[in-house]
DNA sequence: TAAGATTGCTAAAACGATAAACTATAGTGA
DNA sequence: TCACTATAGTTTATCGTTTTAGCAATCTTA
């Protein structure tokens, strides 16, 4: 057809130029708007660009990545992208992303450290120019070295207190003690906290902020209105042993579960007894969740405000990546109570 | 420290080679494992191999790929990520690129045409090697140029009945044929069916299993039995529609949801009408939904395999890059059906 | 023992862009 | 008119690999 570019492969900046009568670099000028800076003649701009436009010219993105050492590539580790809860964040991250030309690859590690530390190798090799990631527990060294290495990470969801690292969480003690004060204010004297035995810093800190409401308001911290699982109890157990739980502690008026997950048995242990909310009990959950939007009465909750969190994180890394930020950015965001009926 | 690399950056095949007294070939071909093919000694491939090892060499993929003319990427274009069931499916398809070698970029179309024909083009500009794409109605003509250009292709979710190209998509004709056969076979002799007027193929094949099935049973296939809404019409306005519907068609004594987003009216309706499946009812969907599994009964459903899914459209999608397939491959799924209690 | 085959390795080109250094011409001020 | 500056480009090197072609030395084989 053309006599210009016979090869079979794509069109190349060698190609416009050959067209154009000028040179590649001319090409090149043009293409990234260095014309003026590189004072090419109106003339050639239009005549170029003309080309550029009939050829329908893309220039070759892996060639430039390798020559200005730009992969315009972040990479997105969270604990499972199937899971709701990331998958919204993660659509975020790769609109406004894309907005600003970086493509992501994303991968899960299924909260297991050796896949995340071959996620995080993976990443490197392909040269993504920034990370966001919801850390395992035992890949702080590779967060370490991410560090050493002056890559950009911002850490997500969770992160190390003691590592002097960029991270965007949740405000877990705030949100706990809201959500305490919202049932105290609403008369509930004998509040249960049901949550996981674990050493997870959100976990630990959405416990101490119904503590410190407790205390503020000069009602007892008994240790016995709390309910601690075992992470690894089954459902079975859990209901069981929320049963066993509120016969012992007759005086109970109110239920906080301290993720969804636990609220979701709450949801089924209520539902199999017959016990109605908010009569019988007021009953509140962490974390929203399709179901509790549902049900009726629907389920007050604590919501994580996930376009927050999204824009918050990929903002940071866009903004380390820039070097428009020396050293680190750290957000704690403010959860958001979701008043529906069941107090 | 090192007396050779000095340089702030990674370390490259050339600063191995400098290393090991030999040239930049012979590392790039123990490297790539044609030591044998170039005949390299067994002494200077460990020695080479050593100091891989220990300087923990990884070639630079982005010049690699610049070399060969393979990004060892793929594209995933779905119509909302953060939506379960494409969440799930690609959570998949990740998984099984990564153990291929191959890294995905990811973007949601939200069913909207430019977005979808946008993102084909941002796909295309950074060379993946091929594409897994929910299309929309509108890019059929992208679709075509793709295939012109040989880039592999797979539709997912929905194809384009007359392009010859490769699809993966769920029988929905036969789920919904069984579904119907299923309710049958429990003694519904009148089985409405509500959906949504609409030209995507997926609810058209949905009808007419339910319309084959009632045929081959001699059930007279009414169009009075057929509730359709407009696509755009509000849950309130649906609520209000199926209550019409069934004070006017007091005969039916099944419904049959062509879609989970449907059903969770249904379930909504049956809920403030205090009606009881499968007592007043029976009362089936199609898709699976976590609501599905967790209301007390439990609702039957034709699901999706989404595992299955996912590996299928994967694998298409590796065997065409891999030329290890002529042509096109196109698959129908069987959908699974799950009893539950609402019959 | 000389020609050919094999072994073991390397030099140089190429992938497609960008960046730095350079050239040639025209214009300007003293 | 001469030196200097501005204009409008071009030439060449480079990013880090892979690939092609080739070269020397050694080994076969007739």
């Amino acid at each position: 057809m053309d006599p210009y570019y016979t090869t079979m492969g794509r069109i190349t900046l060698k190609d416009i130029a050959k067209e154009a009568e000028v040179s590649v670099t001319t090409v090149s000028l043009i293409i990234n708007n260095k014309s003026n800076e590189g004072r090419i003649s109106k003339t050639v701009v239009e005549r170029v660009k003309k080309i550029i436009e009939e050829k329908n010219f893309q220039p070759n993105t892996i060639a430039r990545s390798l020559r200005t050492g730009k992969s315009n590539t972040i990479g997105l580790i969270v604990e499972d992208i199937s899971n709701h809860f990331f998958a919204s964040i993660s659509k975020t991250i790769e609109s406004v992303a894309n907005e600003s030309g970086y493509k992501v690859i994303y991968a899960s590690t299924d909260n297991d450290d050796k896949k995340a530390h071959e996620l995080v190798e993976m990443m490197r090799l392909h040269q993504v120019e920034g990370i966001i990631i919801t850390p395992t527990g035992g890949i702080k060294s590779d967060i370490e070295d991410l560090i050493k290495q002056e890559k950009p990470v911002v850490l997500f969801d969770r992160y190390f207190p003691d590592l002097p690292v960029s991270h965007v969480v949740l405000d877990n003690f705030k949100g706990s003690y809201d959500m305490t004060n919202h049932l105290i204010s609403k008369g509930y004297k004998n509040i249960a906290f049901i949550t996981i035995t674990s050493q997870m810093n959100q976990l630990q800190q959405r416990l101490a902020g119904y503590e410190q409401a407790l205390k503020e308001h000069e009602l007892p911290t008994k240790p016995s209105l709390v309910l601690s699982f075992d992470y690894n109890s089954s459902k079975a157990d859990k209901l069981i042993a929320i049963d066993k739980f509120l016969s012992k502690n007759t005086k109970v008026d109110a239920l906080f579960f301290s993720t969804n997950y636990l609220g979701i048995i709450g949801v089924e242990y209520i539902t199999n007894k017959k016990i109605s909310i908010p009569g019988d009990y007021g009953f509140v959950s962490f974390d929203d969740h399709e179901l509790f939007k549902f049900l009726n009465p629907g389920i007050t909750v604590m919501a994580q405000p996930i376009q927050t969190l999204a824009n918050e994180a990929i903002n940071a890394l866009l903004t380390l990546i820039n070097k428009k930020h020396q050293g680190v950015i750290q957000k704690k965001i403010a959860p958001e109570l979701i008043k529906r009926s069941s107090e």
